[in-house]
DNA sequence: GGAACAACTTGACACTGTCAAGACCGCTGC
DNA sequence: GCAGCGGTCTTGACAGTGTCAAGTTGTTCC
Protein backbone atom coordinates (compact mmCIF):
# COMPACT_ATOMS: atom_id res chain seq x y z
CA UNK A 1 0.00 0.00 0.00
CA UNK A 2 2.42 2.53 -0.79
CA UNK A 3 -0.57 5.26 -2.13
CA UNK A 4 1.48 6.40 -5.09
CA UNK A 5 0.70 4.59 -7.73
CA UNK A 6 0.41 6.76 -10.86
CA UNK A 7 0.41 10.40 -9.73
CA UNK A 8 2.62 10.03 -6.88
CA UNK A 9 0.57 11.83 -4.40
CA UNK A 10 -3.12 12.80 -5.97
CA UNK A 11 -4.36 13.31 -2.15
CA UNK A 12 -1.94 15.43 -1.38
CA UNK A 13 -1.87 17.15 -4.56
CA UNK A 14 -5.38 17.62 -4.63
CA UNK A 15 -5.83 19.08 -1.17
CA UNK A 16 -3.15 21.40 -2.12
CA UNK A 17 -5.20 22.62 -5.10
CA UNK A 18 -7.86 22.85 -3.04
CA UNK A 19 -6.71 25.15 -0.43
CA UNK A 20 -5.33 27.20 -3.28
CA UNK A 21 -8.50 27.69 -4.77
CA UNK A 22 -10.56 28.49 -1.36
CA UNK A 23 -7.55 31.15 -0.80
CA UNK A 24 -9.32 33.11 -3.88
CA UNK A 25 -12.99 32.52 -3.80
CA UNK A 26 -13.89 31.16 -0.66
CA UNK A 27 -14.93 27.90 0.19
CA UNK A 28 -18.57 28.54 -1.46
CA UNK A 29 -17.09 29.42 -4.99
CA UNK A 30 -14.77 25.63 -5.11
CA UNK A 31 -15.66 23.56 -7.77
CA UNK A 32 -14.31 20.14 -7.72
CA UNK A 33 -13.60 20.37 -11.42
CA UNK A 34 -11.48 23.37 -10.75
CA UNK A 35 -9.59 21.18 -8.49
CA UNK A 36 -9.20 18.37 -10.71
CA UNK A 37 -7.88 20.84 -13.38
CA UNK A 38 -5.34 22.75 -11.30
CA UNK A 39 -3.67 19.54 -10.56
CA UNK A 40 -3.95 18.16 -13.91
CA UNK A 41 -6.50 15.47 -13.32
CA UNK A 42 -9.69 14.27 -14.78
CA UNK A 43 -12.85 16.00 -13.51
CA UNK A 44 -13.53 12.75 -11.21
CA UNK A 45 -10.46 12.47 -10.06
CA UNK A 46 -11.49 14.63 -6.54
CA UNK A 47 -14.48 12.58 -6.21
CA UNK A 48 -12.56 9.14 -6.19
CA UNK A 49 -10.36 10.20 -3.34
CA UNK A 50 -12.68 11.90 -0.95
CA UNK A 51 -16.15 10.64 -1.78
CA UNK A 52 -18.00 13.82 -2.34
CA UNK A 53 -16.76 17.54 -2.28
CA UNK A 54 -17.80 17.46 1.58
CA UNK A 55 -14.90 15.06 1.95
CA UNK A 56 -12.35 17.03 0.38
CA UNK A 57 -13.54 20.12 2.28
CA UNK A 58 -13.09 17.71 5.32
CA UNK A 59 -9.78 16.68 4.66
CA UNK A 60 -8.82 19.73 4.46
CA UNK A 61 -10.85 20.90 7.30
CA UNK A 62 -8.87 18.12 9.61
CA UNK A 63 -5.83 18.90 8.25
CA UNK A 64 -6.33 22.81 9.30
CA UNK A 65 -7.09 21.77 12.97
CA UNK A 66 -4.09 19.86 13.02
CA UNK A 67 -1.75 22.77 12.24
CA UNK A 68 -4.07 24.81 14.63
CA UNK A 69 -3.81 22.85 17.19
CA UNK A 70 0.37 23.16 16.48
CA UNK A 71 0.43 26.79 16.68
CA UNK A 72 -1.91 27.09 19.59
CA UNK A 73 0.54 24.54 21.91
CA UNK A 74 3.37 26.37 20.26
CA UNK A 75 2.41 29.45 21.41
CA UNK A 76 1.39 28.08 24.75
CA UNK A 77 4.33 26.42 25.13
CA UNK A 78 6.96 29.19 24.09
CA UNK A 79 4.84 32.20 26.72
CA UNK A 80 2.56 30.36 28.54
CA UNK A 81 -0.23 32.73 28.72
CA UNK A 82 -3.52 33.74 27.26
CA UNK A 83 -2.54 36.32 25.35
CA UNK A 84 -0.79 34.95 23.58
CA UNK A 85 -2.19 32.06 22.59
CA UNK A 86 -4.88 34.17 21.41
CA UNK A 87 -2.93 36.09 19.45
CA UNK A 88 -1.87 32.89 17.86
CA UNK A 89 -5.54 32.35 16.91
CA UNK A 90 -5.89 35.22 15.63
CA UNK A 91 -2.50 34.98 13.53
CA UNK A 92 -3.79 31.58 12.50
CA UNK A 93 -6.58 32.60 10.82
CA UNK A 94 -4.79 35.35 8.78
CA UNK A 95 -1.87 33.27 7.93
CA UNK A 96 -3.88 30.46 6.83
CA UNK A 97 -7.07 32.00 6.11
CA UNK A 98 -8.42 29.28 3.57
CA UNK A 99 -7.62 26.48 6.39
CA UNK A 100 -9.82 28.97 8.93
CA UNK A 101 -12.44 29.33 6.26
CA UNK A 102 -13.39 25.66 6.38
CA UNK A 103 -12.57 24.45 9.75
CA UNK A 104 -15.78 26.09 11.68
CA UNK A 105 -18.33 25.23 9.01
CA UNK A 106 -20.35 22.53 9.98
CA UNK A 107 -22.45 22.62 6.82
CA UNK A 108 -19.86 22.22 4.18
CA UNK A 109 -18.36 19.23 5.59
CA UNK A 110 -18.57 15.44 7.08
CA UNK A 111 -18.95 16.36 10.39
CA UNK A 112 -18.34 12.79 11.87
CA UNK A 113 -15.39 11.97 9.81
CA UNK A 114 -12.91 9.86 12.33
CA UNK A 115 -9.66 12.15 11.56
CA UNK A 116 -11.87 15.45 11.52
CA UNK A 117 -12.76 14.78 15.15
CA UNK A 118 -9.44 13.57 16.26
CA UNK A 119 -7.94 16.65 14.96
CA UNK A 120 -10.57 18.95 16.52
CA UNK A 121 -10.16 17.68 19.91
CA UNK A 122 -6.36 18.42 19.72
CA UNK A 123 -7.11 21.73 18.33
CA UNK A 124 -9.59 22.50 21.68
CA UNK A 125 -7.25 20.82 24.22
CA UNK A 126 -4.78 22.73 23.00
CA UNK A 127 -6.84 26.55 23.57
CA UNK A 128 -8.11 25.02 26.47
CA UNK A 129 -5.34 24.56 28.42
CA UNK A 130 -4.09 28.21 26.94
CA UNK A 131 -7.00 29.58 28.39
CA UNK A 132 -6.80 28.88 32.46
CA UNK A 133 -9.11 26.09 32.10
CA UNK A 134 -7.04 23.12 33.17
CA UNK A 135 -10.35 20.21 33.70
CA UNK A 136 -13.03 20.11 31.71
CA UNK A 137 -15.53 19.23 34.13
CA UNK A 138 -19.36 18.39 33.93
CA UNK A 139 -20.46 21.70 33.84
CA UNK A 140 -19.16 24.21 31.24
CA UNK A 141 -15.86 26.54 32.14
CA UNK A 142 -17.02 30.31 31.69
CA UNK A 143 -13.96 31.49 31.37
CA UNK A 144 -12.34 28.95 28.89
CA UNK A 145 -15.65 29.60 26.81
CA UNK A 146 -15.28 33.19 27.25
CA UNK A 147 -11.45 33.23 26.21
CA UNK A 148 -12.93 30.99 23.20
CA UNK A 149 -14.95 33.14 22.08
CA UNK A 150 -12.98 36.15 22.72
CA UNK A 151 -10.18 35.07 20.20
CA UNK A 152 -12.76 33.13 17.66
CA UNK A 153 -15.03 36.33 17.34
CA UNK A 154 -11.75 38.59 16.95
CA UNK A 155 -10.99 36.34 14.19
CA UNK A 156 -14.08 35.93 12.46
CA UNK A 157 -14.91 39.70 12.80
CA UNK A 158 -11.28 40.61 11.41
CA UNK A 159 -10.93 38.47 8.21
CA UNK A 160 -14.55 39.11 7.03
CA UNK A 161 -13.33 43.21 7.27
CA UNK A 162 -14.92 44.56 10.08
CA UNK A 163 -12.21 45.87 12.03
CA UNK A 164 -10.57 49.43 11.31
CA UNK A 165 -7.42 49.65 9.87
CA UNK A 166 -5.11 50.65 12.63
CA UNK A 167 -6.00 46.94 13.58
CA UNK A 168 -5.67 45.27 10.50
CA UNK A 169 -2.10 46.85 10.64
CA UNK A 170 -1.09 44.65 13.90
CA UNK A 171 -3.60 42.25 14.78
CA UNK A 172 -1.68 40.88 17.43
CA UNK A 173 -1.31 43.79 19.33
CA UNK A 174 -4.66 45.07 18.80
CA UNK A 175 -6.50 41.32 20.25
CA UNK A 176 -3.56 41.54 23.03
CA UNK A 177 -5.08 45.06 23.69
CA UNK A 178 -8.52 44.24 23.46
CA UNK A 179 -7.93 41.14 26.01
CA UNK A 180 -6.46 43.13 28.27
CA UNK A 181 -9.40 45.47 28.19
CA UNK A 182 -11.69 42.80 28.39
CA UNK A 183 -10.27 41.83 32.04
CA UNK A 184 -8.81 38.61 30.26
CA UNK A 185 -5.13 39.12 30.98
CA UNK A 186 -4.30 40.17 34.57
CA UNK A 187 -0.92 41.02 34.04
CA UNK B 1 -44.54 52.92 -8.99
CA UNK B 2 -46.95 50.62 -6.70
CA UNK B 3 -44.18 47.90 -7.11
CA UNK B 4 -47.06 45.26 -7.21
CA UNK B 5 -48.21 44.53 -11.19
CA UNK B 6 -48.54 40.49 -11.03
CA UNK B 7 -47.79 38.68 -7.99
CA UNK B 8 -48.55 41.52 -5.69
CA UNK B 9 -45.23 41.73 -3.75
CA UNK B 10 -42.65 39.24 -5.43
CA UNK B 11 -39.88 40.45 -4.13
CA UNK B 12 -41.04 40.10 -0.28
CA UNK B 13 -42.47 37.16 -1.74
CA UNK B 14 -38.79 35.87 -2.54
CA UNK B 15 -37.20 37.30 0.19
CA UNK B 16 -38.68 35.45 2.54
CA UNK B 17 -38.46 32.05 0.74
CA UNK B 18 -34.82 32.58 0.61
CA UNK B 19 -34.62 32.83 4.26
CA UNK B 20 -36.79 29.54 4.71
CA UNK B 21 -34.59 28.12 2.06
CA UNK B 22 -31.37 28.79 3.90
CA UNK B 23 -32.88 27.77 7.11
CA UNK B 24 -33.30 24.32 5.95
CA UNK B 25 -29.77 24.26 4.26
CA UNK B 26 -27.76 26.86 5.05
CA UNK B 27 -27.28 29.75 2.46
CA UNK B 28 -24.06 27.79 0.46
CA UNK B 29 -27.02 25.47 -0.71
CA UNK B 30 -29.29 27.88 -1.28
CA UNK B 31 -30.47 27.77 -5.49
CA UNK B 32 -32.49 30.46 -7.28
CA UNK B 33 -34.46 28.21 -8.56
CA UNK B 34 -35.48 26.47 -5.82
CA UNK B 35 -36.54 29.63 -4.17
CA UNK B 36 -38.31 30.73 -7.55
CA UNK B 37 -40.45 27.60 -7.14
CA UNK B 38 -41.12 28.16 -3.67
CA UNK B 39 -42.79 31.47 -4.50
CA UNK B 40 -44.26 29.80 -7.42
CA UNK B 41 -42.86 31.56 -10.14
CA UNK B 42 -40.36 30.78 -13.43
CA UNK B 43 -36.59 29.97 -12.35
CA UNK B 44 -35.49 33.15 -14.06
CA UNK B 45 -37.49 35.68 -11.28
CA UNK B 46 -35.06 35.86 -8.86
CA UNK B 47 -32.53 36.95 -11.36
CA UNK B 48 -34.73 39.87 -12.64
CA UNK B 49 -35.36 41.27 -9.21
CA UNK B 50 -31.99 41.38 -7.63
CA UNK B 51 -29.62 40.92 -10.41
CA UNK B 52 -28.24 37.60 -9.41
CA UNK B 53 -27.91 35.41 -6.43
CA UNK B 54 -25.78 37.41 -4.23
CA UNK B 55 -28.05 40.67 -4.96
CA UNK B 56 -30.75 38.49 -3.49
CA UNK B 57 -28.72 37.63 -0.47
CA UNK B 58 -27.87 40.95 -0.14
CA UNK B 59 -31.28 41.39 0.45
CA UNK B 60 -31.27 39.22 2.51
CA UNK B 61 -28.72 40.40 4.77
CA UNK B 62 -29.80 43.71 4.70
CA UNK B 63 -33.19 42.89 6.54
CA UNK B 64 -31.28 40.97 8.91
CA UNK B 65 -29.01 44.16 9.84
CA UNK B 66 -32.74 46.08 10.57
CA UNK B 67 -33.96 43.68 12.52
CA UNK B 68 -30.74 43.09 14.16
CA UNK B 69 -30.08 46.84 15.14
CA UNK B 70 -34.12 46.38 16.20
CA UNK B 71 -32.70 43.89 18.89
CA UNK B 72 -30.10 45.66 19.67
CA UNK B 73 -31.31 48.51 20.38
CA UNK B 74 -34.60 47.45 22.61
CA UNK B 75 -31.65 45.65 24.54
CA UNK B 76 -30.15 48.50 25.63
CA UNK B 77 -33.33 50.77 25.78
CA UNK B 78 -34.82 48.07 28.21
CA UNK B 79 -32.01 47.19 30.58
CA UNK B 80 -29.09 49.29 29.69
CA UNK B 81 -26.51 46.95 30.05
CA UNK B 82 -24.08 44.96 28.23
CA UNK B 83 -25.16 42.02 29.39
CA UNK B 84 -28.42 42.19 27.70
CA UNK B 85 -27.40 43.66 24.78
CA UNK B 86 -24.79 40.96 24.37
CA UNK B 87 -27.23 38.35 25.29
CA UNK B 88 -29.65 39.86 22.77
CA UNK B 89 -26.89 39.11 19.88
CA UNK B 90 -26.74 35.64 20.78
CA UNK B 91 -30.90 35.22 20.65
CA UNK B 92 -30.67 36.92 17.43
CA UNK B 93 -28.27 34.37 16.13
CA UNK B 94 -30.52 31.36 17.11
CA UNK B 95 -33.73 32.73 16.71
CA UNK B 96 -32.87 34.52 12.88
CA UNK B 97 -30.18 32.19 12.36
CA UNK B 98 -30.90 32.30 8.27
CA UNK B 99 -30.42 35.66 8.35
CA UNK B 100 -27.23 35.46 10.75
CA UNK B 101 -25.73 33.04 8.55
CA UNK B 102 -25.60 35.76 5.66
CA UNK B 103 -25.01 38.85 7.44
CA UNK B 104 -21.26 37.98 8.13
CA UNK B 105 -20.48 36.75 4.89
CA UNK B 106 -18.62 39.29 2.13
CA UNK B 107 -18.21 36.44 -0.31
CA UNK B 108 -22.05 35.86 -0.47
CA UNK B 109 -23.33 39.44 -0.71
CA UNK B 110 -22.52 42.77 -2.73
CA UNK B 111 -20.65 44.60 0.17
CA UNK B 112 -21.26 47.59 -1.76
CA UNK B 113 -24.89 47.54 -1.73
CA UNK B 114 -25.91 51.37 -0.12
CA UNK B 115 -29.16 49.14 1.64
CA UNK B 116 -26.80 46.88 2.98
CA UNK B 117 -24.47 49.19 4.21
CA UNK B 118 -27.07 51.68 5.75
CA UNK B 119 -28.92 48.69 7.85
CA UNK B 120 -25.51 47.88 9.21
CA UNK B 121 -24.49 51.15 10.08
CA UNK B 122 -27.21 51.23 11.96
CA UNK B 123 -26.50 47.73 13.80
CA UNK B 124 -23.06 48.81 14.42
CA UNK B 125 -23.65 51.81 16.26
CA UNK B 126 -26.40 49.66 18.19
CA UNK B 127 -23.80 47.65 19.69
CA UNK B 128 -21.35 50.36 19.96
CA UNK B 129 -23.55 52.06 22.00
CA UNK B 130 -24.93 48.98 24.31
CA UNK B 131 -20.57 48.36 25.14
CA UNK B 132 -19.81 51.74 26.63
CA UNK B 133 -18.09 52.66 23.94
CA UNK B 134 -19.84 56.66 23.33
CA UNK B 135 -17.19 57.93 20.51
CA UNK B 136 -15.93 56.21 18.25
CA UNK B 137 -12.52 58.70 17.71
CA UNK B 138 -9.86 57.75 15.40
CA UNK B 139 -8.51 55.15 17.07
CA UNK B 140 -10.10 51.79 17.70
CA UNK B 141 -11.61 51.17 20.97
CA UNK B 142 -10.27 48.66 22.74
CA UNK B 143 -13.44 47.43 24.99
CA UNK B 144 -15.64 48.14 22.54
CA UNK B 145 -13.95 45.45 20.16
CA UNK B 146 -13.94 43.10 22.80
CA UNK B 147 -17.47 43.39 23.47
CA UNK B 148 -18.12 43.21 20.19
CA UNK B 149 -15.69 39.96 19.52
CA UNK B 150 -16.90 38.34 22.52
CA UNK B 151 -20.45 38.35 21.27
CA UNK B 152 -19.87 37.57 18.32
CA UNK B 153 -17.67 34.63 19.27
CA UNK B 154 -20.00 33.22 21.46
CA UNK B 155 -22.64 33.19 18.57
CA UNK B 156 -21.62 31.97 15.99
CA UNK B 157 -19.32 29.02 17.96
CA UNK B 158 -22.98 28.55 19.40
CA UNK B 159 -24.87 27.90 16.10
CA UNK B 160 -21.82 26.05 14.61
CA UNK B 161 -22.41 23.29 17.79
CA UNK B 162 -19.40 24.59 19.75
CA UNK B 163 -20.83 24.48 23.00
CA UNK B 164 -21.89 22.06 25.73
CA UNK B 165 -25.56 21.02 26.17
CA UNK B 166 -25.76 23.35 29.32
CA UNK B 167 -25.01 26.52 26.93
CA UNK B 168 -27.67 25.38 24.59
CA UNK B 169 -30.31 24.49 27.25
CA UNK B 170 -29.91 28.57 28.57
CA UNK B 171 -27.54 30.48 26.12
CA UNK B 172 -28.91 33.81 27.42
CA UNK B 173 -27.54 33.08 30.78
CA UNK B 174 -24.84 31.30 29.93
CA UNK B 175 -23.66 34.26 27.70
CA UNK B 176 -23.95 36.46 30.69
CA UNK B 177 -21.91 34.13 32.65
CA UNK B 178 -19.81 33.98 30.59
CA UNK B 179 -19.35 37.75 29.92
CA UNK B 180 -19.31 38.07 34.08
CA UNK B 181 -16.05 35.66 34.00
CA UNK B 182 -14.29 37.63 31.20
CA UNK B 183 -14.50 41.17 33.31
CA UNK B 184 -17.29 42.72 30.77
CA UNK B 185 -19.72 42.96 33.53
CA UNK B 186 -18.73 44.87 36.64
CA UNK B 187 -22.16 44.49 38.89
C1' DG C 1 -56.88 52.75 -28.49
C1' DG C 2 -52.10 52.89 -28.98
C1' DA C 3 -47.47 53.84 -27.02
C1' DA C 4 -44.24 53.21 -23.41
C1' DC C 5 -42.73 50.44 -20.01
C1' DA C 6 -42.16 47.34 -16.12
C1' DA C 7 -42.92 42.49 -14.60
C1' DC C 8 -42.28 38.33 -15.57
C1' DT C 9 -41.56 33.84 -18.86
C1' DT C 10 -39.26 31.01 -22.14
C1' DG C 11 -35.44 29.00 -23.99
C1' DA C 12 -30.77 28.47 -24.27
C1' DC C 13 -25.86 28.20 -22.72
C1' DA C 14 -21.86 26.76 -20.14
C1' DC C 15 -20.92 24.91 -15.93
C1' DT C 16 -21.56 22.06 -11.69
C1' DG C 17 -21.52 17.41 -8.59
C1' DT C 18 -22.22 12.70 -8.92
C1' DC C 19 -22.42 8.10 -10.70
C1' DA C 20 -21.60 3.88 -13.65
C1' DA C 21 -18.57 1.85 -16.70
C1' DG C 22 -14.34 1.11 -18.44
C1' DA C 23 -9.16 1.56 -19.15
C1' DC C 24 -4.76 1.55 -17.22
C1' DC C 25 -1.24 0.24 -14.00
C1' DG C 26 1.60 -2.42 -10.72
C1' DC C 27 1.66 -6.18 -7.86
C1' DT C 28 0.99 -11.20 -6.47
C1' DG C 29 0.99 -16.19 -7.25
C1' DC C 30 2.33 -19.73 -10.00
C1' DG D 1 6.78 -14.90 -17.91
C1' DC D 2 2.34 -14.39 -17.44
C1' DA D 3 -2.56 -14.60 -15.92
C1' DG D 4 -5.37 -12.54 -12.70
C1' DC D 5 -6.55 -9.01 -9.47
C1' DG D 6 -7.39 -4.81 -7.13
C1' DG D 7 -6.64 -0.07 -6.71
C1' DT D 8 -6.12 4.41 -9.56
C1' DC D 9 -7.85 7.19 -12.57
C1' DT D 10 -10.64 8.38 -17.05
C1' DT D 11 -14.63 8.69 -19.93
C1' DG D 12 -19.17 9.62 -20.72
C1' DA D 13 -23.52 10.62 -19.14
C1' DC D 14 -27.22 12.80 -16.27
C1' DA D 15 -29.92 16.17 -13.72
C1' DG D 16 -29.42 20.42 -11.73
C1' DT D 17 -27.32 25.19 -11.40
C1' DG D 18 -26.71 30.65 -12.46
C1' DT D 19 -27.11 33.81 -16.00
C1' DC D 20 -28.38 36.02 -20.21
C1' DA D 21 -31.16 37.37 -24.49
C1' DA D 22 -35.44 37.47 -26.34
C1' DG D 23 -40.19 37.30 -26.04
C1' DT D 24 -44.84 37.78 -23.68
C1' DT D 25 -48.06 39.71 -20.57
C1' DG D 26 -50.10 43.25 -18.01
C1' DT D 27 -50.44 48.33 -16.44
C1' DT D 28 -50.37 53.09 -16.97
C1' DC D 29 -50.52 57.34 -19.43
C1' DC D 30 -51.85 60.26 -23.14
Amino acid sequence: MTDRYHHGDLRRALIDAAVEAVGEAGPSALSLRAVAKRAGVSHAAPAHHFGDKAGLLTAVAAEGFDRFADALEAAWRDFGEFGAVGAAYVRFAIDHRPYFEVMFRPELVHTDDPDLLRAEARSREALHRGSGGAGSGAAFNAAALGAWSLAHGFAELLIAGNFPQAVKDDPEAAFKAVARATGEIRD
